[in-house]
DNA sequence: TTATGTTAGGTAAACGATTACCCAATTAAA
DNA sequence: TTTAATTGGGTAATCGTTTACCTAACATAA
């Protein structure tokens, strides 16, 4: 352990009331001297402030706690950095926490992060949590990416995947091709009914009937992509996929180039998020780009502002641009 | 706020004593009575236990930091997601710090750490780092990945980098290749150290010289290893290439793509690490596969045998295994 | 009967900081 | 000269827990 506080005042016979005042810059009264002093007894003796003493008083810890489904997951990795970043610059300290797409560890690392006092906490839900009940402490929330139901007042930051699918649809439509397949996840949340249905709309805004058969749903992962194109294809050709995300994508491209099928001249596909890896894969991939890494920092700015009482947005709603690349 | 103990202990008509020790399990001589009694109140107030206040007082806040270059690198966040779900099990949360590879961020990142009193970190060092003083404060430290020199004693987990690279180049000569180039980082690291000698020593040990200008070192980015084989192509031709990690073969693929040479027929090429993505990049990857996972699962069990002050080894190497894939 | 152990709790100090309020001396203003 | 303001601090409560030590009643054993 480290010196304390009272043991400065005591080297340097004042109070401790004197030192606290004097390291927190909250010393109009205090002559230089005595600052000079105390700086010196602090340096010299290696004094390093107790947080957890401080957060007890203040009732501010200065940490925020972070639940996203999985750090190994490219696009929660930048989400994860953008969070961190922003808020190491405005002095808050991140837990991270990972729940697998599991309601239970979710709740659970709610009633930590509770305990532990952070000052709030940026929530990507859990793929099967439509709703939440928070009121067992009130909280500063911000749900990021997911939407859900909850009772009470939270921050949200979002994307308009409508438009986004919409648009990376109609890209395709644009080159020609009619048989458009769609891989995605199946699960109830909003950013992935709204894909679903920025697809369908752009189908049937061009003429195209939607065709169920073209249409695979199970979760954000390669190997949905890879079984999702093996699957149509047993009931249909297609020339074009628009995939749930990049993952998808990727998993995608495998299972095409295993059937010899090329990309994009045979089947052109797009991806949905950007992640970084997406311009490296073969061929790099055409993508509806979200702004990852902005969106965690826009979390942290909400919920800071949350925190502190300010007057703000509760909704935000972030554009994504389509990224033309190799694969379409 | 939620309520504290002390209001429950009104409302149960006991002391706080009472209703800590009860809420703790330590309390073999409080009448089931009056345990059920505080249970029922606790429940109906919705308690929330103050870890903060805890923590103050038993000087241990269940935290440990993690300090990472950069979470959004496939390497980093396996091993942070390695640590964060062994920590989870034991019951300690982390905060995550992503030091960019710099010693002013990771040195400012131990220092709040320690004001934080976490009970102790896990380190990847900066690449530029190569010795630190800690002795600030004594706290528990593991460094993982990457050695550096320390005033202190700390725990560390190393793969046996070495051995890996041997490996590999030998895998290559026995495919009846003699033209291998080394790309890779060219920091001070030791593990990139290694990584080199073992490359040069399986060249050596099988009659085949170490040719200077077959060796590019940068920095372990898809950039390097783009930029990588273009530089060496200037200079002379060659069959195979090591990379220092999978990141950087994947920029070398791409680089060899550009220019029409393909993989693996006319160049092969190995990785190392094998993060989650080398498997699904095109050609899947050849790659030396460190136990990623693993490592942050061996870190954090090293870090609470040091917090708990048990006897242990202070030093631990894992053993690399090659991974063949279709790159070579 | 006395001594001892067991059961069921309570008291109060501590952990390390912050901060509202107090006080005395000096200076400036009236 | 008196009053008020400024300067340079100090006192002690407080944040919410934990825990070493105390007490008192009852049971049991010697």
């Amino acid at each position: 352990m480290s010196i304390t506080i009272k043991e400065i005042a005591e080297l340097a016979n004042v109070s401790s009331a004197t030192v606290s005042k004097v390291l927190n810059d909250k010393a109009p009264y205090i002559s230089d001297e005595t600052k000079k002093r105390i700086f010196e007894i602090v340096n010299r003796e290696g004094y390093i402030p107790n947080a957890v003493a401080k957060s007890l008083k203040v009732k501010s810890t200065k940490t925020i706690g972070i639940i996203i489904p999985d750090v190994m997951n490219l696009f929660f990795s930048e989400l994860a950095r953008g969070i961190e970043d922003a808020a190491e610059k405005r002095g808050y300290s991140v837990i991270l926490c990972n729940s697998d797409n599991n309601e239970e560890k979710e709740k659970k690392y709610i009633q930590v992060l509770q305990e532990k006092m952070v000052d709030g906490i940026i929530l990507t839900a859990s793929e099967k949590s439509v709703e939440m009940s928070l009121n067992m402490r009130k909280i500063p929330m911000v749900l990021l990416d997911r939407d859900i139901n909850t009772d009470v007042k939270v921050g949200k930051i979002f994307v308009d995947n409508e438009t986004g699918e919409y648009e990376a649809c109609k890209y395709l439509i644009d080159k020609g091709i009619k048989e458009i397949a769609f891989i995605s996840s199946n699960v109830i949340s909003k950013s992935s009914s709204q894909r679903l249905s920025g697809y369908k709309k752009a189908l049937l805004d061009n003429g195209i009937d939607v065709d169920e058969d073209l249409i695979y749903l199970d979760s954000y992962t390669i190997e949905t992509g890879f079984n999702g194109v093996n699957e149509i294809l047993k009931k249909r050709n297609f020339k074009g996929i628009c995939c749930g995300n990049d993952l998808i994508a990727i998993g995608a491209i495998n299972a095409l180039e295993d059937k010899q099928i090329n990309v994009p001249r045979d089947v052109k596909v797009i991806g949905f998020d950007d992640i970084q890896i997406s311009k490296y894969i073969n061929p790099p991939l055409t993508t509806v780009k979200q702004p990852i890494y902005q969106m965690g920092k826009e979390a942290v700015d909400m919920l800071i502002n949350m925190i502190h009482g300010n007057e703000m947005e509760y909704e935000i709603i972030l554009k994504t641009s389509l990224i033309e690349r190799m694969s379409c």
